[in-house]
DNA sequence: TTGACAGGTAAGCCATTGCTAACGTATAAT
DNA sequence: ATTATACGTTAGCAATGGCTTACCTGTCAA
């Protein structure tokens, strides 16, 4: 099967831009239209669209011609690499916050002798 | 309270790169020092070092000194701030699933039903 | 058919990134 | 005291990224 032959752009890196957070966050609501979304954005629509472009070849936006307007929609699909590569830390992070939970106990314990002194 | 003041670079930005991430997930098994990080890579040991900044920078590492050598370890604190963004679509795409899952179902009854013919 | 609108794309610019080679500075070993 | 080791840092380079302006194409409206 060949679709259209994109460039191939890995979600870590489309994600890293703020714009194209924010798209993608904009586009979580609802699908919309080029202009639509460049309206809300200080940088220029062609920089919109060139971030439509990384996210489209990510594979994280699907595009939609009507007329002379393109809807852009979200295709969370590419996401779920990202969560399984979290998935392998967020039993760290859970310790770690235990620990920290820990520390801070032990440190209000610490405290409370001194209040007695 | 003053900690060492450092540059605030994004989650997003640090594990943009692929040599930031494998650092990381070296690090999630063992603390290492930098020559040993070094050692498991293609690029120069400077490049390494410059790459643990950007990840020290972020707070996803956090440096020890012992003697000579200084031991990295991970700080998966920040990668919660990932897991909260990607909170907001991890619905959407068990949507998206769902509706491929549905898609491919009808598929498969049209085949059967062709096969039929 | 002519004009307006939606939106992709190219050119050009500047800032940033990622790398290496070279150097500097602490600590350890002889 | 000298030398070796571990590592950060700097300078310089090529490549990339992100932006704008300008331009081009396709569609809708008058």
């Amino acid at each position: 099967m060949k679709t259209v032959q994109r460039a191939d752009v890995d979600t870590f890196t489309a994600i890293a831009h703020p714009v194209r957070r924010q798209l993608l966050d904009l586009l979580a609501n609802n699908e919309q239209s080029v202009s639509e979304l460049a309206s809300q954005f200080e940088v220029t629509r062609p920089a919109i669209s060139q971030h439509l472009k990384v996210l489209l070849d990510a594979g994280l936006v699907s595009e939609q011609r009507h007329g002379r307007e393109r809807i852009y929609s979200l295709k969370p699909a590419p996401l779920r690499e990202l969560d399984a590569w979290l998935e392998a830390y967020r039993h760290l992070w859970e310790e770690w916050l235990d620990r920290l939970d820990e520390y801070l106990q032990e440190l209000q314990t610490k405290e409370t002798e001194h209040d007695e002194d």
